[in-house]
DNA sequence: GAATGCTACGATTTTTCA
DNA sequence: TGAAAAATCGTAGCATTC
């Protein structure tokens, strides 16, 4: 890689370089969705309505085309090349499809123990295979839901099985299965019919919800696995397949007109939970593959309801959305953010940390195994079930710091400073090691004092590990660095040593002169990417992006009004207290905003004002105030 | 230890709209 | 005309780099 490269990447973390020199921009793709769900959410540029169980819905084919193979098959049929509007067979739960389709613009499926197996159903139904696996999963998971969800699971548990079953008896079964650009003319599922293509599209008829009993032969679970496989034939002419996902048998040429030498250019990299789909999206070489979960997501059935109750902090999640919109976090800060406030802010997640340095203590070997296995198991709290043998062994999950082999002690007495404070640590495993630990003992956790009283190690805590060990003698306000607290000292001396050229405005540090500086220089080097406009900095920026993405993250407590700035909002809170802090003292009339005394004192007393303000924003006012001072 | 960049926040002013 | 929206500017804490 060239040096200048290099630089380059390593300016914009956003980027990669790949092998053949091409530069990746990591995160485009995640804007561009982030960027057409804010196109959704104020219809814009959506083509096409979508009516469900009454209910409607806009979205943009594309996004629909790309992950649903139901809508796949609409939208990708010549004859419906208009189509703007269709209505979904009515037992389509609207809310489970609403949930998809905020899923198909985010990738975060909000499951809910209510709706998982309507959701689950309407996967089922567009043909979301992996969505529907993961609400299998979830279900499964959910010990007090596995009743309900019984009959459903089974169902597709077992068409899952069958599937894999087939699939690893039948090493070309994904050979066998075509691509669905192969032949699209001779496709037109009757579940379809009714169309019309003048504008609106019912989906009715034998369309069947896979969540109701399936009869009759079609239905993939009822046939013995052995027979299923011989329904889905390799032969050069036709492949029949029938399956509760498709509610009618499927017509479709085996060979597809994307083979090269014989075999089909089709994508591999979805091989888990598939139920495999004629005219699936998941076949198609112009489609993306169906969005495999993350690894962070490897816990979905777990974390996913965590996962949407992130942080409820309005401003912390405004900036998350502006610096992903704007500033293109990188993606470790993607993750750092997750753990915050996102699936994997569970207490639990962390433990990794520490087991990871338990066992290199007292299980050398165990360490070397599987890290994947580890993230998924570990992350969550079923440490208990593992059957790896990395954790099964108890010493790898003995705590490295007292010796205690309760897991409650590694989960809660020695997580990673990542998770908790150092005095949330040290406050958890001293109540446990109060409580039972096998050593009585109350462990430092920034270096290695014990000590056996819990006040002690408090004392300690506070004279050796503060946080802020640099106090103003003034005002007793701490600083972590020593630097910071100079600076502070010179902010109550109230010296600005350092002056504009200019306008001789006067600043306490040169960051500040230097942001200064821009307003006579022009520089405005934070741009915002939708509609071009520039800020000196970036927090105004940020404010003005919240007009994009049409958050107002201000409410007012007492009527529910919202705003954008808290600013307006402050004054809006004016009209419930009555408060009207402006005064004009020649006629004694209160104002509750400051622009009404001003028009007022100029309208009736014919002020002339000339504040600060207008003079540092008027470049003739600046030139004029230089050629007075001169 | 100084310099610097990033960031949050408050205050002010202007513009827009009902 | 009042209220809301948006833009503008300054201050200072925090963390890192030089």
């Amino acid at each position: 890689m060239h040096r200048v490269s290099r630089k380059l990447l390593q300016d914009f973390d956003s980027m990669a370089m790949t092998a053949d020199g091409c530069i990746q921009f990591t995160r485009h793709s995640g804007d561009v969705l982030l960027n057409f769900n804010r196109l959704r959410s104020r219809n814009i540029l959506t083509d096409v309505a979508i009516q469900v169980d009454g209910q409607h819905f806009h979205a943009h084919k594309a996004i629909l085309v790309a992950c649903s193979g139901f809508f796949y098959s609409v939208f990708m049929d010549p004859k419906n090349a208009n189509l703007s509007a269709i209505d979904l067979d009515p037992k389509v739960d609207a809310k489970g499809f609403s949930i998809l389709l905020d899923f198909m613009y985010t990738s975060c499926l909000d499951l809910k123990d209510s709706l998982v197996q309507a959701t689950m159903s309407t996967a089922i139904y567009l043909q979301m295979e992996h969505v529907a696996d993961t609400c299998l999963r979830f279900i499964q998971s959910s010990s007090h839901q596995i009743e309900e969800a019984e009959i459903c699971s089974s169902h597709l548990s077992e068409d899952i099985l069958a599937l894999r079953t087939f699939e690893d008896n039948e090493p070309n079964f994904r050979n066998i299965l075509p691509s669905p650009l192969q032949d699209c003319k001779g496709y037109t599922p009757n579940v379809f019919r009714g169309i019309n293509t003048s504008g609106s599209y019912h989906v009715y008829g034998d369309s069947q919800l896979p969540s109701t009993k399936l009869e009759g032969p079609h239905q993939l679970s009822d046939v013995p696995r052995g027979e299923r496989c011989s329904q889905v034939t390799h032969s050069d002419s036709t492949t029949m397949l029938s399956h509760p996902s498709f509610p009618t048998n499927i017509t479709q040429r085996s060979i597809s007109p994307m083979e090269e030498n014989g075999c089909p250019r089709l994508s591999h990299g979805f091989s888990k939970g598939v139920i495999c789909s004629p005219q699936s999206p998941l076949r198609s070489d112009c489609q993306p593959n169906s969005p495999t979960e993350s690894n962070s997501s490897r816990n979905a059935a777990l974390s996913l309801r965590q996962s949407s109750e992130c942080s409820n902090d309005t401003k912390a999640r405004n900036w998350k959305k502006y610096k992903l919109i704007v500033m293109n976090q990188t993606p470790d800060e993607n993750d750092k953010e997750s753990r915050e406030g996102g699936a994997e802010a569970t207490p639990m997640s962390p433990t990794l940390s520490p087991c990871r340095s338990a066992a290199a203590g007292e299980a050398q070997g165990e360490e070397a195994a599987a890290g994947e296995h580890r993230e998924e198991i570990h992350t969550a709290q079923s440490v208990e079930s593992c059957s790896s043998s990395t954790c099964s062994s108890i010493s790898y999950r003995r705590c490295s710091s007292c010796g205690c082999d309760s897991p409650q002690c590694l989960d809660i007495g020695h997580l990673s400073p990542d998770s908790y404070s150092r005095e949330d640590t040290t406050k958890l495993h001293s109540e446990y090691s109060s409580s039972g630990c096998e050593s009585n003992i109350y462990f430092c956790n920034g270096c290695d004092c014990k000590f056996t009283e819990e006040d002690s190690l408090k004392e300690h805590m506070a004279q050796v590990h503060s946080d802020k060990p640099y106090k103003c003698d003034c005002c007793q306000a701490a600083f972590r660095y020593k630097g910071n607290l100079a600076s502070h000292k010179t902010v109550h001396t109230g010296a600005k040593p350092y002056h504009c050229n200019i306008c001789g405005a006067q600043f306490n540090r040169p960051a500040n002169l230097k942001t200064h500086t821009r307003i006579h220089s022009g520089e405005k080097p934070y741009k915002c990417e939708t509609c071009g406009s520039r800020f000196v900095q970036v927090a105004h920026l940020r404010a003005h992006v919240l007009i994009h993405t049409g958050e107002k993250p201000y409410p007012c407590e007492i009527c529910g009004t919202h705003f954008r700035h808290l600013q307006t909002l402050k004054s809006h809170m004016r009209i419930h207290t009555g408060e009207k802090p402006y005064h004009c003292e020649k006629c004694d009339l209160h104002f509750r905003h400051k622009s009404q005394l001003r028009l007022h004192l100029r309208q009736k007393h014919g002020a002339v004002t000339n504040t600060k303000a207008q003079y540092r924003r008027t470049p003739s006012n600046i030139l004029t105030g230089l050629v007075n001072s001169c």
